[in-house]
DNA sequence: GCAAAAGTGTTAGGTGTACACCCATGA
DNA sequence: TCATGGGTGTACACCTAACACTTTTGC
């Protein structure tokens, strides 16, 4: 038997697009790029690149991802395929989406300049080339999901935050207020937060406490069936 | 400028795989077939199909979908795409996933001699080619958020179905039992099924009512910012 | 008349939500 | 001392979950 097993089959170009997202002053960002080829030259886009043959789908993702923001260990998650056949004008290509959730504080504004990218507000994005408009809408559904359920949003922060800071990142992500004891307890009760003496200054004179997420205490948890839910 | 834009990128072979359900008799089934083809001819696998120049991926879930089952209007969604490098080894081939959820009222049986094809009760489904299993397990664990969250039970059902028989599929999707007054008082009270005159003898002397799902009066309560939720 | 499944309400406990004031500190 | 954001507790409404008996009818 031939090694060729599907030689009377197409084959197809396959990109990963990945839509990366940040926190800074109570606010989501995305990053988007100038494209550096044709079709579609100098336009919005986000990040991507081809599946090398070497790869396996995550691992496109995290080269991707490492090359845009020289950033390892991000978390991310597929978000779905797009694969109409005129999605690329160029030619016909597959693309997988994945959404990546960064600490900006980690993140070198240097690179920016590199790659002719910015970090453009989330309710501000114009319009970007393709479907990636279509891929940002159902990372933000599939994201407000996620941080519902899934102890996410220490990803877009950094290792020490305080509450306040937590908080309106999740209202960042819900996009509508929430209220201050109530959110406080339900997370605290969840004990999966370490409180630090340290406080940080910067945003009051009282200064708020930093907390840390105890990702070990959360992990035995779940073994024990409890769920995240905020 | 040259149409061919992406010269310098490989080129893949990609597949759609389908996660065909049905629920009789108060279980789960998964189709599954015996591959006709090199590698892994013989064994176990769902139904897939490799995506043709001039097909969107859903067109080719439609197909395939159609081809094994002749229903058309199935409801379906894509649940991933899987793309280690040595998933089939045959040669390299992306596979997306979507699952179907199928009334098997609608299915000829004789479809399975046609494609060497059985339904499958789900818990005793065995090993299955390639990475199709996990594709089986992802499946599973979004069928039970969906169902919780979105009216998709009704597809697994024929147009009139009796409480009883909604009531143990959903037992069957989330595999555990569920109190009668409770599950009857939230599907009603939701205002989307309408109540028949006729009567469902088969399972009973006394006979349950039917019941049909209302999709309009659903889509309207939708707008008004109303949700699914059991 | 009896077996077998369909159908029906109430209650207690827990969870979500709304709400207002004091505290600590730097300027 | 005052302006600013940080931190704290309670009460009520609502929803969830537990629970048992009657009805219908074919055999």
């Amino acid at each position: 038997m031939s090694p060729y097993f599907y030689r009377e089959e197409e084959k197809y170009y396959v990109a990963v697009d990945c839509i990366i997202l940040g926190f800074k002053e109570g606010k989501l960002y995305l990053l988007v790029s100038k494209r550096k080829f044709d079709p579609r030259r100098g336009e919005d886009t986000l990040m991507g690149g081809f599946i090398k043959p070497t790869e396996s789908l995550s691992e496109t993702v995290k080269r991707v991802l490492y090359e845009y923001t020289e950033i390892d260990d991000v978390y991310m998650e597929q978000v779905g395929t797009y694969g109409s056949v005129d999605r690329d004008e160029g030619e016909r290509v597959l693309s997988i989406a994945y959404y990546a959730l960064i600490d900006l504080e980690m993140f070198d504004e240097e690179l920016c300049e590199k790659y002719n990218a910015r970090w453009e507000e989330l309710d501000k994005v114009g319009k970007l080339i393709f479907d990636h408009n279509l891929m940002l809408r159902d990372t933000i559904e599939m994201l407000r999901i996620r941080a519902a359920t899934k102890p996410i949003g220490f990803s877009l922060l950094p290792e020490k935050f305080t509450l306040p800071q937590l908080q309106t990142l999740y209202e960042a992500i819900y996009q509508k207020p929430l209220d201050k004891r109530n959110f406080r307890k339900k997370i605290l009760e969840m004990d999966i937060l370490e409180k630090l003496d340290e406080k940080d200054k910067s945003s009051s004179k009282r200064g708020a406490f930093y907390y840390t997420f105890n990702k070990e205490k959360y992990d035995k948890l779940l073994e024990r069936g409890y769920y995240f839910s905020l």
